[in-house]
DNA sequence: GCGCTCCGTGCT
DNA sequence: GCACGGAGCGCT
C-alpha cells in the first residue's frame, strides 16, 4: 500500500499559510498524482474549495488520518501567471536544490502581516449650522461619543477613522450610524505610494546614435525572425546602452507586453530610474531594499492588475508577475549581485532565461565588461553578439600610467602612494580638479606577498592564493591543502613578504598628511553604516565639497563625477590574490570600472594603476581597456584548469554546529560521490574549509565537484539529494548546492 | 486567505 | 442586554 497521502501547499503567498498540509489521495488518483501538480482541495471551516500545488506523495500520515480531508480533483492547469511563475520555482529547484518551499517562497514572495490597513476620511455632510443644531441635541442627550467625533470633526474639517478611535476612543459603531442619517460622509482614499514621484518629460524626438541604431534594429530583425536567443551587448562605458534599452522596451510596450529591467542593487541610483521615468513616465514602477515586503507586493499586485509596463529593480524584480512579459533587460550583467547567497541559490542571468522560455519573452543583456561565462555562451553562438566600442561623443579613454611598486620599494619608498602618485594629486589639487583614490580590497582574506617580486603564496593544485591562518598555517580553500608560512620568499630569498595591510583609513591619514590643504572624504563600510551616509557622501562630493575620495569598490560603480580628472588605483592586484577562481575576472572587471572614472567630463582623464604584478593580464588588459584580449587569455586559463564555463562546477556545502559530525557527513558525501560516479567522470576535490570556516557557531566545508557535462551532474546532484534526505546521520548538518559559483 | 470565537465598548 | 468590530486562531 502507497501514494495514500499527499503534502500540499495551499497559498504560499501568505505567511500563516506557508508551509504544507496533509490531504487523503482518493482510489482514483492514486496512479495519477504526481508532485507538482496543482489539485483543488476542501479548506477550512466551511471547506472552501481552494487551489493547492501537491509537493510529495507519501505513505505515511503525519496528521490524524480521520481528520484528514481528501483531494478533490485535479486542476486544469490553466496558462495563468501563477502557473507559469510555479513552474519556473520547479525549475528553480531542479536546477539549484533545496526544497519546492524554499524554491516557491523565492518566485512568490510571501506578504508580511501588512494590513494594508486602508485610511477611511470622515467630512461634514451637512452645513455648519445643522451640524451646530446636532451639537446641541447631544448634549441634552448626552451622547458623548457623537459629540466628542462631531466637534473634532468640526474643528478638523478631516478625520481619518483611525485617529477617531485611537485618539477620541469613538468606535465604528457610532460614526456608522451617524453616515446613515446623513451627517457624516465616509470616504477611502487609497494611495498608492509610488518610490519615486516625477512626471513624464516631454521630450523631443529622441536621436539615437549610429550605433544604436544600428543594434536595436538588428536585434529587432532577429526577434522578427524568430530568433529567441539572449542577446549580449558589450558596450564600453559611455556608449549609451541604455538607449538601446529604451527603444527596445518602447517597442515590447506598444505591442502591448511589459519589460523587467534588472539593475544591481548598487547602480539603483535616482539618476538611473529618472531617465527611465522621463521617457515612460508612470509606466515604470522600482523595487528597491527600501521597500518593505508589504509595499513589494504592493508594487507586484500593480503590475498583475497591467497598471505597470516597467519593473525596474534587482535580483528579485526577475519574479514581477506580469500577465504578458515581453523583454526582460539585465544591465551590468557580470555583477556579482545577480547570484543569490540563500537558498535556493540561483543566478538571476540562467533564471531569467528560463522565464524568458517560459514566457516567450526575450532577454537582452548588457554590460562594459560581460561575465566570461556569458560572453563565452556568446561566443559559442548560444547568445547574439553586440559589441559598441564607439563612446558618446566619442570621448577620449583615459590615458593610463601603470607603476610598478616593486621599483618603488627598491628606490626606498615604502609608502602606499607612489612619488609619480602624489606629484598628479599635486598637480590636480592645484588646478582645483577632482581625485578618486580606489583601494581594490574586494573579499580581502590574509595573503602572502613577496614586496621584493611579487610573487604571492598559490597553492599547486589549484591556482588560487593560499589563505594565512593562526599559527603560521598556509590554506587552500578548494582543496584543502596545507603548508607552513615561508620565513623568506621562496623565489627571491627577500625577507620582505607578508600580508597586505592598508585599510581606507590608514590611507586617509596618510593622504591629510601629505597634502594638509586638500579636503578629504572616505567612503567604505565604516562611513557608510548610516542609512543615507552612503549618497551623502557621493552627492558631498559630486558638489565639489571635497577633493579627494577615498573607498573601495564601491565608489567605482555606476557613478558619474564629472570633476574628476584623476583615479589612483593604489594596490591593482589585491583582489588577484583571493582564494577564488574568478579573482582575475574581477579584477579586471574592477580596474576597467575604475579608470572609467576618470574624465566623464570635458577635460580628458588620467589614471594611475599601481601593482606589484604589472605583468599580469588582467592588469595589462585593463590598463589597455581591451576585452576581448583579457576574455582570450581568461578562457586559455579555465579550459586548462577545467574551471566554468569550460566545465561545470558543483559545489556542495555543507554547514554544522558540530565539526566532526560535519567532517564525518563530508566525507561520506565524498564516499557516496565516489560510488555514484560509475563511469569515473567527475572530478572531485576537497573537503576543505570555506574562507570562512565558521560562522555564528556553524562550521563550514565545502566540497567540489568538476565535470563538462551539465545533465550527468544534475543526475548525481539528485541521486545525492535523496542519499542524503534517507540518511538520518545529516540530520544536523545543513547541506547546500551551488552550481558554478 | 476565510470564518470562527472571544471580548471590550457604546448606547438605550 | 444588544450590536458591532477588532484581535486571535486554526485550517490537514
Amino acid at each position: 500500500m502507497d501514494k495514500l497521502f499527499a503534502d500540499i501547499i495551499v497559498d504560499i503567498t501568505s505567511e500563516k499559510l506557508d508551509r504544507t498540509f496533509q490531504y487523503r489521495i482518493p482510489e482514483h488518483l492514486r496512479e495519477v498524482l504526481r508532485p507538482g501538480m496543482q489539485v483543488n482541495i476542501p479548506f477550512g471551516n466551511g471547506s472552501r474549495r481552494l487551489r493547492g500545488y501537491v509537493l510529495q506523495i507519501t505513505d505515511c500520515p503525519s496528521y490524524e488520518i480521520e481528520k484528514m480531508k481528501e483531494i478533490l480533483s485535479v486542476a486544469e492547469e490553466g496558462n495563468t501567471i501563477e502557473a507559469r511563475l510555479i513552474s519556473l520555482a520547479a525549475w528553480m529547484r531542479e536546477e539549484y536544490g533545496g526544497t519546492m518551499i524554499q524554491a516557491l517562497k523565492t518566485v512568490l514572495p510571501v506578504k508580511q502581516k501588512m494590513k494594508q490597513k486602508e485610511e477611511r476620511w470622515i467630512t461634514l455632510n451637512i452645513s455648519e449650522e445643522e451640524a451646530q443644531e446636532k451639537r446641541e441635541e447631544y448634549k441634552r442627550k448626552h451622547y458623548v461619543a457623537k459629540l466628542r467625533i462631531l466637534e473634532a470633526v468640526l474643528e478638523e474639517k478631516e478625520l481619518s477613522t483611525s485617529l477617531a478611535a485611537n485618539k477620541l476612543h469613538v468606535t465604528s459603531g457610532v460614526w456608522k450610524s451617524m453616515e446613515e442619517q446623513g451627517i457624516f460622509r465616509i470616504q477611502s482614499r487609497k494611495v498608492y505610494r509610488n518610490p519615486v514621484s516625477a512626471s513624464r518629460q516631454e521630450q523631443g524626438q529622441v536621436v539615437l546614435t549610429a550605433d544604436q541604431r544600428r543594434i536595436s534594429q538588428d536585434i529587432l530583425k532577429g526577434w522578427n525572425q524568430n530568433d529567441s536567443r539572449p542577446c549580449l551587448i558589450r558596450g564600453v562605458t559611455g556608449s549609451g546602452k541604455t538607449q538601446v534599452y529604451m527603444e527596445l522596451m518602447e517597442q515590447v510596450i506598444q505591442q502591448g507586453k511589459q519589460a523587467i529591467l534588472l539593475i544591481p542593487e548598487i547602480a539603483l541610483t535616482y539618476q538611473t530610474v529618472l531617465r527611465f521615468y522621463h521617457r515612460f513616465g508612470d509606466k515604470v514602477s522600482v523595487l528597491h531594499s527600501r521597500l518593505s515586503m508589504g509595499e513589494r507586493s504592493d508594487q507586484f499586485e500593480r503590475a498583475k492588475r497591467g497598471e505597470i509596463q516597467i519593473m525596474i529593480g534587482p535580483r528579485s524584480a526577475l519574479f514581477t508577475p506580469f500577465p504578458r512579459l515581453g523583454l526582460i533587460v539585465m544591465d551590468e550583467e557580470h555583477e556579482t549581485s545577480y547570484q543569490s547567497e540563500t537558498t535556493p541559490c540561483y543566478h538571476a542571468r540562467e533564471t531569467a532565461i528560463a522565464r524568458a522560455n517560459l514566457e516567450n519573452a526575450y532577454l537582452i543583456m548588457g554590460s562594459a565588461t560581460p561575465s566570461v561565462d556569458a560572453y563565452y555562451q556568446a561566443k559559442q553562438g548560444a547568445y547574439r553578439l553586440f559589441e559598441m566600442d564607439q563612446r558618446y561623443e566619442n570621448r577620449q579613454m583615459a590615458a593610463v600610467t601603470t607603476i610598478d611598486l616593486r621599483e618603488e620599494l627598491r628606490e626606498g619608498n615604502r609608502s602606499i602612494l607612489s612619488k609619480t602618485l602624489q606629484e598628479k594629486i599635486e598637480d590636480r589639487l592645484n588646478k582645483k580638479e577632482q581625485i578618486m583614490l580606489f583601494l581594490n580590497r574586494r573579499g580581502y582574506a590574509g595573503f602572502l606577498s613577496c614586496r621584493s617580486c611579487g610573487e604571492v603564496m598559490k597553492c599547486p593544485h589549484c591556482d588560487v592564493s593560499l589563505s594565512l591562518h593562526r599559527h603560521g598555517r598556509m590554506v587552500c580553500h578548494y582543496c584543502g591543502y596545507e603548508t607552513k608560512q615561508p620565513q623568506g620568499c621562496p623565489k627571491c630569498g627577500s625577507p620582505y613578504i607578508g600580508g597586505f595591510r592598508a585599510g581606507t583609513q590608514q590611507i586617509e591619514d596618510l593622504v591629510k598628511k601629505r597634502f594638509p590643504q586638500a579636503r578629504v572624504l572616505r567612503m567604505d563600510l565604516d562611513t557608510t553604516k548610516r542609512k543615507e551616509s552612503h549618497s551623502e557622501i557621493l552627492s558631498a562630493f559630486a558638489n565639489q565639497e571635497a577633493d579627494i575620495l577615498i573607498g573601495t569598490q564601491m565608489i567605482v560603480k555606476g557613478h558619474d563625477f564629472p570633476g574628476v580628472t584623476l583615479v589612483g588605483i593604489l594596490a591593482a592586484d589585491l583582489s588577484l590574490n583571493v582564494s577564488d577562481y574568478r579573482a582575475g575576472e574581477r579584477t579586471f572587471q574592477l580596474l576597467t570600472q575604475a579608470v572609467g572614472r576618470a574624465g566623464r567630463g570635458e577635460k580628458p582623464g588620467e589614471a594611475v594603476i599601481q601593482t606589484y604584478q604589472p605583468e599580469h593580464y588582467s592588469i595589462q588588459a585593463a590598463i589597455r581597456q581591451d576585452y576581448p584580449g583579457f576574455y582570450e587569455e581568461e578562457i586559455g586559463y579555465r579550459q586548462l584548469l577545467a574551471y566554468p564555463p569550460a566545465a561545470h562546477l558543483f559545489a556542495v556545502r555543507g554547514s554544522s554546529m558540530d565539526e566532526k559530525l560535519l567532517a564525518m557527513g563530508m566525507d561520506y558525501i565524498r564516499k557516496f560521490l565516489k560510488k555514484a560516479d560509475a563511469g569515473q567522470k567527475l572530478l572531485i576535490i576537497g573537503p576543505a574549509d570555506e574562507p570562512v570556516a565558521k560562522v555564528a557557531d556553524m562550521y563550514r566545508k565545502v566540497l567540489y565537484v568538476k565535470q563538462k557535462d551539465h545533465e550527468y551532474l544534475l543526475r548525481i546532484k539528485n541521486q545525492l539529494e535523496r542519499y542524503i534526505e534517507i540518511n538520518s546521520g545529516f540530520k544536523n548538518i545543513r547541506i547546500q548546492f551551488d552550481f558554478n559559483h
